[in-house]
Order: C-alpha cells, then sequence, then structure tokens
DNA sequence: ACACAAAGAGAACCAAGGGAGAACATAGCA
DNA sequence: TGCTATGTTCTCCCTTGGTTCTCTTTGTGT
C-alpha cells in the first residue's frame, strides 16, 4: 500500500479519532481550524491523498463533509475479489467480494481488487480465459498500459490502451478482433493492470 | 559484504530496537539527535554502510526515513523462489532462496517450489518470459501437463508431456520449436505446473 | 613518530513536503 | 438574483530531509 506522508497520517489519525465530535462530517474549514491549518487549499491536497489511498470516502457530487472511508483496507483481509470482466460488458460482480492472498509484489501503491479474465480478448498478451488479474485502482494511464476501462458508462473492457489527443483506442491482443476507437469522454479508465495469477488444475 | 564498524552495528542496534518507538520511519535528523550526533552527514555515512551490508532498505527516490530491511519471509510463510528455468539448460539456482508469499489457491497438496521461466517456449499457452511459475513436486504426471522435465540428468525445461509405453515427448508451446521425444529412462519429471503469477510494471 | 582508518562537524545543494492565499466553481438559500 | 458556504485548482514560498563535499579529531598499529 502507498506510503502516506507523516502530515497524512495525522490527518487520518485525526479523523478516526473524533469522528464521533463532529454530528456531521467535517467541512474543510472545519478541519482546518481543528488542526491548526490557514488554508483550505493545503488540507484539501492531503484529504486528496487519503482518497486514493483508498481511506477517505471521494466526493460524490455536491457532496459536503469528508468522510472516512466505510471499510479500510485490511492488509490482513487480502485483496477483494469483485467479479469476473468480459470485453463489453458491465462487470459481473460476486454478491460478496471474497478476499484473497495475493503476493505484495503484485500489488500497486494505489488499493487493488482483483477481477477474473472472460473471453480470449488479450490471449496474445498472455492473458488467459479464466485468469485473475490484480487492478490498481487508477483514473489515468500511460499509452501501452493495460486498463480496465468503461465505455460509455456501461461496458466493461480489459484492452491495452493508447490515448490520443482526440481519440482513446483500445487495442485488444487477439487477431481475430479490432481495435475499438472511441471519443475520449466516452471511456472512463478503471484501473490499471499490475499482475495475473492463473490456476492449474 | 565488509565488516561493520563498531559504530555502524551500534546504530543498527539501535535501529533494531527502538524500531518500534517511532510511529514514522526515523529521518536522519531524528537518528542524530536520538544518538547524540549533531551532523545529518556523519551518520549518512554510517546508514549508507548499512545499506551496502543489505541491513537498511536503500532509499528509494524521494523516500524519507530510514527503515531497516524487510526480514525475509520465513520459510513457513512462503514458498521458496529457487531459480530460473530456461528450456534445455540445467535451472539456474539463485545463491540462497527468497521466500515468496503465494496465494493458498495456486499450490498443490504436496510441498512447491516457485522458478521464473526464461524464454518463450511456452508463449502460446500464455506463460510468458519473466513470468514466475508455481510447481509441485512430483515425480509423474498425466498426459497433458506442464511438467518440470530434467532430460539426460542435466538439462531441465518446462513443457506439456506426452507420455506413451515407449516414448516421452515434450510439447512446446511456440510454433517455432518442434517436440522433443526421448526414451522414457531420459526424462524425470520433477514436478507439476500448479499456477503462474506474473508482475506488470 | 608516522600512516591510516574511523568518526564527527558543518557547509552547501537539491528535491520533496507542506502551507498560504488567491481565484474559480458549484450548491443552497434568502 | 445575489450572497454565502464549501470544494477545487492554482501558484508561490518556506521548511524539511537526503546527499555530497571538505575539514578536523581521535584511536590504533607499525
Amino acid at each position: 500500500m502507498s506510503q502516506l506522508t507523516r502530515r497524512q497520517q495525522e490527518i487520518y489519525a485525526y479523523l478516526r479519532d473524533h469522528a464521533d465530535d463532529f454530528d456531521h462530517p467535517p467541512t474543510h474549514d472545519e478541519l482546518c481550524r481543528a488542526l491548526g491549518l490557514a488554508s483550505r487549499g493545503s488540507l484539501h491536497k492531503h484529504v486528496q491523498a487519503l482518497i486514493s489511498a483508498g481511506l477517505v470516502e471521494p466526493m460524490a457530487r455536491g457532496q459536503r463533509g469528508i468522510r472516512l472511508a466505510a471499510s479500510p483496507v485490511e492488509p490482513e483481509a487480502g485483496i477483494p475479489f469483485l467479479g469476473r470482466i468480459a470485453a463489453g460488458r458491465p462487470i459481473e460482480a460476486v454478491p460478496q467480494p471474497e478476499y484473497m492472498q495475493v503476493p505484495d509484489e503484485l500489488l500497486g501503491s494505489k488499493p487493488c481488487y482483483v477481477l477474473q479474465v472472460c473471453g480470449d480478448s488479450m490471449i496474445e498478451d498472455g492473458i488467459l480465459d479464466g485468469d485473475r488479474v490484480v487492478i490498481e485502482q487508477c483514473d489515468r494511464a500511460d499509452n501501452g498500459d493495460i486498463v480496465v476501462a468503461l465505455v460509455d458508462g456501461e461496458a466493461a473492457t480489459l484492452k491495452r490502451i493508447e490515448q490520443t489527443p482526440g481519440q482513446v483506442i483500445l487495442h485488444p491482443a487477439n487477431a481475430s478482433m479490432t481495435a475499438q476507437r472511441y471519443l475520449p469522454d466516452q471511456v472512463q479508465i478503471q484501473g490499471v493492470l499490475k499482475g495475473l495469477l492463473r490456476k492449474y488444475p
């Protein structure tokens, strides 16, 4: 898991320990006063770091107040197995996530989850039907990364990404399929591939 | 590695014994104060010596705080990583096995070990150069299993096996290679493939 | 006495952490 | 429609911490 800086740890500890002192989730201003900060902007930077570490709930549109993430990541619990991903269908979620033990080396610095691959669209990159992939939550990627991308808000797919100013191309690794081109607005990156696990019978 | 000087041993002992006193890894300045030093530069020299002795984690880019090198995973907690296997060469053993954390699901019922694959001979089965494979120790296999086979007592290779009464065929999964045929006596099975781990950068 | 290694002080440099504050965006409200 | 509270983004700046020097002191072996 990513290393929090000292200040970030202090702020998280404060939120955790004083959650009950507030009858509503504290705003940036209130937190600033409590922590002795004079600038909302400074606090905001730290809160963003806590969000990307998965310790604080991301701000929903129009949401007020900073609240802790419902289920802080338990190191001992492992990585959540969320469901299956097939090219072009929404992620098929398992009703209640199981937690898997995954080698640390396969994890990124941000929170991660595991999906099971369904289909052969990445077979030429050695990703087979039934493999489990470790995905690091992330909303941007470098060209050439393999990503979980949500297209038009509903169809999730695992593909190699190529981003140009005008369009986003999702490349399968399967000669019988063709690359898909979209407008940047249509494609939302949900994570990048960090590791792969395969079980042989 | 070179012998530690007396002061270096003292500093290492201090780090080891007081690791729990700090909620963050101590900085050079903090350590200086704790050790009665007035200069970061002096301490830095000692810490560098400890790093090159492998007792302290090397500083990653931008990392802050001095932390002890992670103690290797205890044998009972992981699977030994024994070395690299390339088609047709003996297994290249690492001098001293590291132990890796491997998901239980990838293990068999018998003792297992991990090898790193070297080469593309199984690429069409989705086993790429650099992948790590989990091998269950075993001296026999079913036809179609992928096995670690020792040929003529020296050349180890990872291939799909086909056993007939008169001969043993080792099939690569690479169109540019051909299957190898041997007498049953020439081939000794050293384990069967149970799992695969791949790390993406 | 001399050479040498270990150890420390301190200065200088650079990158990352952290904070201040302005400016902007958006929601809720009078 | 403005006003206020709040979240967001930005730039500027200072501080902190790791690194690299040089110089000095001290202890030890020949």
